[in-house]
DNA sequence: ACTGGCACTCGCTACAGTCGAGTGCCAGAG
DNA sequence: CTCTGGCACTCGACTGTAGCGAGTGCCAGT
């Protein structure tokens, strides 16, 4: 059965009523709240259907009505308005990005940024290894026996990473090593290297085999497999914000799944195509995230994607603004890192 | 007036008790899980007394006895006995940290061992970066304007940070660089490097002036000025398990304080010769924090110290335990760094 | 198709009464 | 002088009852 235009102007007025005041709305309120343009009973018998439907209930007979999951996911999808950013809010994410030094910078200020502007948790994936190439593979020489290998990658993340070689090695043979791995892997994409890797053993001189071998396996690590993504959080004060109204009654769940950085990364880290993604309540696969809900999107240089950011809050949030500054925030970053 | 033994005693139940039961404790109850030798009453009178001493006191009129801060403080300094950590607590933390690979890794495992085995929000300082001496300084050139300074440091941290250059610099001249600044800085203290890099500007080659200087204020930052610290958190949920009674209802304090790297410094990095500290309630100058305690120490190879670690929790925690963890974690954190 | 009216539901608050853990104090025993 | 048993008292926690009011569903009327 259809929901006619008034069926969904009541929808939304409950959403918005609700996400602003935390209480169940009622039938009176709502007509005084909004132009509605008809009487309480009318919008009594709305709200019937919109139950019946699955989009509102009450949490007691003879309460007011409440969104659910549901009724999020319609609001989103068909009723919400776009609500632009104010200037002053423009003029916060110019400033606060503005004086970012590297990477590092860029990425923890954004975070900060995100988490104060839409007074929730925010968390930002650093540029994905998986989707950047090599610039240049360092190593330096700790002792005979071991080298410190630094890979920079083309979006300005370095990695780190102790090697102890199997047998000494002599300043020249490192220097060799060095030309190697830069020569074959420079510009490749970190994801593609496993093969080239491999073929290094076979190229290089006999008496470095050895040490080669040793290296590559330490490289295979960092490349690929190892601290694969890493995480920025901020914002975590602001869960306690709503009375622990929100979350019902414990944080504990939310804190939980916001320590474990594989739960996170699905959440913001699978960025289709440049799309922003909304998970309400259910929707999360994670079951101690079915109280919250999740804005994210991808962000990079230009059309590319390098990683995910996004915020998390309580399915009750304001769906328009929260994705507004997200896409904001996004679209700034990206901007700054096209200009490196 | 002094408190003579069994007052005392009365005293560490009272603590022991409402650690373990987290309701306030009366004398008959007492008196039924100690071994204290005496009447119900007997315990009333010393009760009186130490309260009106300020080391407990009653939450309503008839209702049992809670321990105040200076309780806490007293059982701390003079009551508590050393609780030895079990066998498996010791192989947990030998197996948790055996597997590292290098400092992030340590610090990382470290962190969340320590969240686990004490249950509560966890805190571990990277290596100072001012107790810190230069191992090695690595420019990597991105382009004719733009090098990657590489700082590794002998605690094994490593920084990096780009720099801009005024002016194109060959190849030839950056390898100059890359001597230079080697030469004078290696095996220096980070914290007496600002007069050496100083003098760097004067000692090199003059068409090198210019990109000297401008390498020279990079390096400033990077070895004084900037991200001078850093931190690992971990096990933030734990604070919402006490069901919200402890921290008086609300998280939201102890999780601004926990945002705050400035404060988590002041409240771990300051440590004095290889002290265990301990924080209760009110002694944090922070006022977030006066619902909490906090047990810190410092850590390094053998005797010295490069950077501290310890535990934030409810006052009402586990005194003895938590102490018994931190130093033991502390001491075998210590062990590994010395083995590098 | 909408509206006004009406009976009904049910959570919330206030109030009274009971229960019991725990206290302070006192007189007496060791 | 110290400890103990006894006793009256306090006060929070819990229970049950009653009234209020926001909100609902339904129905008859326009």
């Amino acid at each position: 059965m259809g929901l006619d235009d008034r069926k969904l102007a009541v929808l939304r007025a409950i959403v918005e009523d609700y996400v602003a005041t935390q209480e169940p709305v009622g039938s009176k309120s709502l007509v005084e709240r909004h132009q509605l343009g008809v009487s309480p009973a009318t919008v009594r018998n709305d709200m019937a259907v919109l139950e019946e439907e699955g989009y509102i209930r009450q949490p007691h007979t003879s309460a007011g009505r409440v969104p659910t999951d549901r009724g999020y996911r319609l609001f989103v999808d068909r009723l919400s308005r776009v609500k632009p950013l104010s200037p002053a809010e423009r003029r916060a994410i110019e400033r606060f990005l503005a004086g970012a030094v590297d990477l590092d910078d860029v990425v923890h200020r954004t975070v900060r940024l995100l988490a104060q502007l839409t007074r929730q948790v925010a968390v930002v994936q650093y540029p994905s290894l998986a989707r950047s190439r090599v610039r240049h593979l360092e190593l330096v020489p700790i002792s005979t026996t071991r080298l410190m290998l630094v890979m920079i990658a083309d979006t300005g993340r370095v990695e780190q990473r102790l090697v102890e070689l199997p047998a000494p090695v002599l300043a020249d043979d490192v220097l060799d090593l060095r030309r190697l791995v830069n020569e074959k892997l420079v510009g490749v994409r970190l994801s593609e290297t496993p093969p080239l890797v491999q073929a290094l053993i076979d190229d290089c001189a006999p008496h470095l085999r050895p040490a080669m071998t040793t290296l590559s396996t330490v490289l295979l690590e960092t490349l690929v497999e190892r601290h694969e993504e890493r995480l920025a959080l901020a914002g975590t004060a602001n869960l306690a914000r709503g009375g622990l109204l929100d979350f019902q009654g414990s944080l504990r769940p939310i804190l939980e799944a916001l320590e474990e950085e594989v739960v996170l990364l699905k959440l913001i880290g699978e960025v289709e195509p440049s799309t922003l993604r909304v998970r309400i309540g259910d929707e999360n696969e994670y079951d101690n995230l079915r109280a919250a809900s999740v804005v994210s999107t991808g962000y990079g240089p230009g059309a590319t994607i390098v990683g995910g950011m996004g915020v998390l809050g309580p399915t009750r949030m304001d769906y328009p603004g929260t994705i507004a500054t997200v896409r904001a925030v996004a679209r700034y970053v990206g901007e700054l890192l096209a200009q490196n």
